[in-house]
DNA sequence: CGCTTCATGCGAGTTCACTCTCATGAGGAG
DNA sequence: CTCCTCATGAGAGTGAACTCGCATGAAGCG
């Protein structure tokens, strides 16, 4: 195991460089990144074999699933769950937003990217539906969230409907609650057919 | 009015090419753009002050709109209107995915560029509820449908949730339904409390 | 404490997004 | 048909994302 040590401090030099410069609001760059980490850009390339690599471990930080399983605490009602995962989704977004911005972005741009993405929405929508899809069908429902409990939703919401981040965050939640409260109602989860005719 | 005709041909040529080499799949660069136009790149430029403003207008071609009023000729049902519309867009989107991608991306990485984006999906999502927002308070509804009915949500439920193209349409579409139908059951659109307690 | 290995730095190279300048030659007015 | 204007082309330049190869010096083993 050579030089672990060494390798560790430059590692988490490089994520907290990125990590300040995430802060401080400016655009991140590698070069900027590696400067400030006070290493060759080049051996910021062998930790992280792309910007958006190294924007991940900067940003993939706080526990989310943790906020979420202390918001939730003795909450049965999907409803609620959901909404609350869309609350903490929100804010974490918000917090963050240039480097998620940035992450997204390349996810988007290049979908191959996207496979190696962590997607931490899952995780959140999975808890909260957890107590509810014990019983019932929540493949849709699980689907429907997976875009409304998302970064790309947030950003909808404040660039192109223009809403500050509270109201944006407001209008994820309603969202999310709706849309479940929607398949609870359908019972097995089979809204689409549950059209007035 | 100098050399008016050349320079319309000049822009057509450049709006061809992108759209060409969008439809080989291809990824989209300013060279290419100008090599397959047969004009220097820097020509290009004087057009299309960037990538993305280009890309906007090689997208901007076929009318979402009048496709939309043509399927919902005779419809009332808010929610078959909305679900035609999320199909009508899905379907838009799958068609130029790539340069689609790339605007979108570009959007994110940028606000500050959204701003000059226009915003197709509002003319769908506003005609979809016409017959039912004149009547009731559409408000939460059309941004729980901007959030649905987006390229963000086609490329969440293809890239994230693995959905063939098909499948994530008929997603898109169960959401947007199932959306639009609990709002309306919830009367003038006030779902966050219209939970079971 | 010395020796080897390997993480690191340096620098050069590539591509693309953009910007600027300058010369040219074709378009179109007279 | 001529002459002026201005769209265009050519090319150089910047900065960022990467990639590669080579030399070095420090880490850590014996």
């Amino acid at each position: 195991m050579p030089r672990t040590n060494q390798m560790e401090r430059t590692r988490s030099a490089i994520v907290a460089a990125a990590r300040e410069i995430a802060e401080s609001g400016a655009e991140i760059t590698m070069p900027a990144v590696a400067a400030e980490a006070r290493v060759s850009e080049a051996t910021a390339y062998r930790y992280f074999p792309d910007l958006v690599s190294l924007l991940r471990a900067a940003v993939t930080a706080d526990d989310q699933l943790a906020a979420l399983q202390a918001a939730t605490e003795g909450v049965t009602d999907p409803v609620e769950r959901a909404g609350r995962a869309a609350e903490i989704l929100g804010r974490a977004v918000l917090r963050r937003q240039g480097a998620v911005r940035a992450v997204v972005a390349a996810s988007i741009a290049r979908p191959s990217a996207a496979a190696e993405r962590p997607v931490r929405r899952f995780a959140l929508i999975e808890h909260a539906l957890a107590p509810w899809a014990a019983t019932h069908d929540g493949e849709q429902l699980a689907r429907d969230l997976a875009v409304v409990i998302s970064a790309e939703s947030m950003f909808t919401l404040t660039d192109l409907c223009r809403l500050s981040p509270d109201e944006a965050i407001a209008s994820l939640v309603a969202t999310a609650r709706r849309v479940t409260a929607a398949a609870v109602r359908a019972g097995s989860g089979d809204p689409a057919h549950s059209t007035i005719t």
